[in-house]
DNA sequence: AGTGAAACGACCGTAGA
DNA sequence: TCTACGGTCGTTTCACT
């Protein structure tokens, strides 16, 4: 049991290399046109396109904007280990829904949740890491603060 | 400092509520046409392409494919806990520099140094946690296996 | 699932307020 | 920094394979 953001893949949808080769191209540049990709991977602009769409329906690939929070003016980052005691999905389906909060995740091992906030500032932070203590089945948290950021990459499962 | 060779903000180069704006229309979908865009924050076509260009070229926005490292059969995810005692930018690049570290920052705290790691199955990730325990000002390492992904967002700095 | 062709719309450079 | 405009290229639809 997982999540599965809005629909799985099909029963006949393997995402062969022919796949694979156009999600790199998007990961190089999202708004490479479907004509470039289809001259890069041999296949007529139509097909990418359809394959394109399959790939983004099945929730297998989304084409966004990422930012740096930094730039924006969000300069406290952080990732909180936090202890649970019961009903793990639920409390942190509870810290995933405050907004600061940017990636969640339930864990096995001395943590049993991680959760990453992107705060404008110390006080932002602080009251942040107060309100998730004292949602009912947290025991404690501890916070990373982000020093220095030295890779972040989107393409998972294509290198 | 006067010239700054491929990011950081330049001088006079702040970012309005224009430019948030037109982020977001991004953050929805990515390859929305400049023209809908302009329509949406009220400028001209010309004006949204000029606006996303800097934005692109600052850093400050990148536009990509992201992907679903399960549904490409990278089932195993990790955050590793890293302690280490010595150059720690020097031991961070090189864990930043092997492929399946996603994500690797510096932080303050119980841990020095924070790496997300994507692997196909359990040999892969035992093998990376080995290699990465094996550079030299590596003390100590921590796994947190992911069970469950709760929340993934990438419109930081928007909300 | 892929190709090819024609109508349409988006994109890009340049010029100008 | 924005708008306006024309040439070029990308996208969309459809008939066909």
């Amino acid at each position: 049991m997982t999540s599965q953001p809005a629909s799985g893949p099909g029963p006949g949808s393997a995402i062969d290399a022919v796949s694979k080769a156009i999600i790199e191209q998007l990961q190089e540049d999202g708004r490479r046109s479907y004509a470039a990709i289809g001259k890069a991977v041999g296949l007529s602009e139509a097909a990418v396109r359809q394959r394109v769409q399959k790939l983004t329906d099945s929730g297998v690939m989304q084409i966004v904007a990422v930012t740096d929070p930094m730039q924006l003016g969000f300069s406290r980052q952080a990732m909180l280990g936090i202890k649970a005691d019961a009903g793990l999905l639920a409390v942190s389906d509870e810290i995933a829904a405050i907004p600061q909060v940017s990636y969640c995740l339930v864990t096995a091992g001395s943590f049993d949740i991680l959760a990453e906030v992107v705060c404008e500032n110390d006080d932002d932070l602080m009251l942040l890491v107060g309100r998730i203590r004292s949602i009912p089945g947290v025991r404690s948290t501890e916070t990373f603060m982000y020093l220095s950021l030295r890779k972040q990459e989107y393409n998972w499962g294509t290198r």
